[in-house]
RNA sequence: CGCGGGGUAGAGCAGCCAGGCAGCUCGUUGGGCUCAUAACCCAAAGGUCGUAGGUUCAAAUCCUUCCCCCGCAACCA
């Protein structure tokens, strides 16, 4: 038994979850799923992130406090994921005390190494807002071309700014002008954990998705710089000790990450673990699931944070990142009105619908384009038509020619090696992120079914030889048996129901043969086809 | 010349790292079957693999040019 952990990306509480967080998240629960199956100990952890400038920004324009506006959106996370079949261990938030006194010591730790250090810089500082402005809080004109431009760059030139040397700056929030201040912030010396961090790459890396070798790997090429892990902010993890009264607060991207580190330690408390069993431990092997923006994140931040600190915990080992998902050919945008949620699909649609659908499609080289024509095809032509409309005529057969039972025959060799071959190539699959492959090899394995059944044409031997006609459908049940078996990660919930159906509900990975004789339970059709009509008219205004 | 990814049949994609008959799913057309949710099976049509050049007996694949799309650019989290 194996101790599993797998880490999804934080979602930031400021917005809904929309269709692109569920298409990189969904691999990550197929993979929490798998790994329980196979019988090892999981730890699927995730959770809100809930401090920041945004979310600040946003609780003042509501008049309600950060801490209600970050609850209301992590409330709507946990049902969301709910109703998507998730199977968390924990889903937290970085408001919990625990996770709070947990960043405070692990931050500890760090400031008694000599990876940390103080550094007094200048920040743009805006006196009506009483706060000091991230980059892309303030706007004026670029240097360059003295066209209107955010403090981090000009999307005119292309060029990268610094937010002091834009001309006319104006902050964001309140349009008045910011001034220069002098502050001092706790940094963290990255480039003297270059060569660790190097180390470490070459170490891993083989297991990681493309894109996150390829963004890792300029970063460490361009060579690291430090990054101050202290802002002046007022809605955020507090310091510690002599600094914890200060207005300083622990920065954000260095305090989310360790909620892998404390959500995974309140699952294991809650629950008579140990949680260093997870975090101390050659052993353990460690998955991050996440959209491409959280590469560097999870390939050299977090890492970096962890290299730092004394206490030697495990580093990531396999890293998934994941394209984006785009809404019709255009990048998903509230203004523009292509940002579809979870929640309006969810509410439409069955959850093995959704999850098979991103599954199939999100993957590490090219963004997956989500349009409703493809996704009503996908899902009538691939999941039903094929999938469980072969279920539906075997379990049918079955019922109405042998009144629902079946006999034990010896198992068909070729087909028996086709099952396990397919396990062998799904399970390598998953492991390494790629279900839109797994998928494919499973569906082999249902159009090597359906051949099958028109080939041996049963309806026809049910006449001219009934026992072979029963041989035939033991056959065929024993694929539907393994089929479901294999699809439980991916569409838990119809998956969950044949296996029912056939009596089975030990879910173990691997190939599964019937040792007494078959007989069903009540069954219905699995799922009802998508009608393309209906769902242009539920969501008329995602149609151009 | 900032960095990375992508451009393959009407649509969505695989193949490229390791050169060897251009493939898969959906759609279209024709046929078959009648167990099944108008589902399933067989067959056919449909592509100068973004562009221009190079290497090679052989290039979607390797090298170079240019064009187009997307992302990143560390203070969005």
């Amino acid at each position: 038994m194996k101790k599993i952990l797998i880490g999804l990306s934080w979602p930031y509480a400021n917005g809904e979850l929309h269709i692109g967080h569920v298409g990189s998240s969904v691999p990550a629960d197929v993979l929490a799923r798998f790994h329980r199956q196979c019988g090892d100990d999981v730890c699927f952890v995730s959770g809100s992130d809930c401090y920041g400038t945004p979310i600040s920004i946003q609780a003042q324009s509501m008049h309600v406090s950060p801490v209600e506006i970050s609850n209301m959106y992590h409330e709507k996370f946990v049902d969301i994921f709910k109703k998507l079949d998730f199977s968390f261990e924990n889903f937290f938030k970085t408001t919990d005390e625990r996770h709070i006194n947990f960043s405070q010591n692990f931050h500890k730790e760090l400031s008694k190494t000599n990876y940390i250090y103080n550094k007094k810089t200048m920040q743009l500082h805006c006196n009506n807002c009483h706060r000091f402005l991230p980059d892309r809080y303030v706007e004026g004109l670029c240097p360059f071309c003295k066209k209107p431009a955010k403090g981090d760059s000009c999307e005119y030139c292309g060029k990268i700014l610094e937010a002091e040397n834009l001309l006319n700056p104006k902050c964001k929030i309140c349009n008045s002008e910011p001034v220069l201040k002098a502050t001092e912030q706790i940094y963290l010396d990255l480039p003297q954990l270059q060569l660790q961090l190097e180390n470490f790459y070459d170490k891993r890396k083989d297991t990681w998705s493309q894109n996150a070798q390829g963004m890792t790997n300029r970063y460490l090429t361009e060579g690291l710089r430090e990054r101050p892990i202290t802002r002046n902010l007022d809605w955020g993890v507090p310091l510690f000790g002599e600094n914890e009264n200060s207005e300083k607060r622990i920065y954000n991207w260095a305090e989310n990450v360790l909620g892998y580190l404390s959500g995974c330690k309140v699952y294991c408390d809650n629950n008579g673990k140990n949680w260093l069993d997870f975090w101390k431990n050659k052993n353990a092997k460690h998955y991050y699931v996440h959209a491409k923006d959280n590469i560097p994140f999870h390939t050299i931040i977090f890492p970096g944070l962890l290299l730092a600190n004394p206490n030697e915990y495990h580093l990531p080992d396999t890293v998934l990142s994941y394209e984006y998902v785009t809404m019709e050919g255009e990048k998903i945008s509230k203004s523009k009105g292509t940002a579809l949620t979870a929640r309006e699909l969810l509410e439409e649609f069955n959850a093995d619908f959704v999850r098979y659908y991103f599954a199939k499609n999100i993957n590490d080289k090219k963004d997956t384009n989500f349009s409703f024509t493809d996704f009503v095809t996908s899902i009538n032509g691939e999941l039903i038509n094929n999938f469980a409309n072969f279920v539906n005529r075997t379990l049918s057969f079955v019922k109405n020619k042998f009144n629902g039972e079946v006999k034990v025959y010896e198992n068909n060799v070729e087909t028996m090696e086709l099952i396990r071959s397919a396990y062998e190539k799904v399970a390598t699959n998953i492991q390494q992120g790629k279900t839109s492959t797994a998928l494919k090899n499973i569906f082999e394995l249902v159009s090597y079914a359906n051949k099958k059944f028109d080939a041996n044409a049963p309806w026809q031997t049910i006449k001219t030889d009934p026992e072979l006609c029963e041989k035939q459908c033991f056959e065929f049940v024993t694929i539907i048996l393994n089929l479901a078996n294999m699809l439980l990660p991916f569409i838990p919930n119809g998956a969950c129901k044949i296996l029912e159906w056939m009596g089975d509900i030990k879910n173990e990975w691997g190939v599964k043969t019937f040792k007494n004789n078959v007989k069903l339970g009540d069954f219905c059709p699995l799922y009802q086809r998508l009608d393309m009509e209906n769902v242009k008219l539920k969501f008329k205004n995602y149609f151009k």
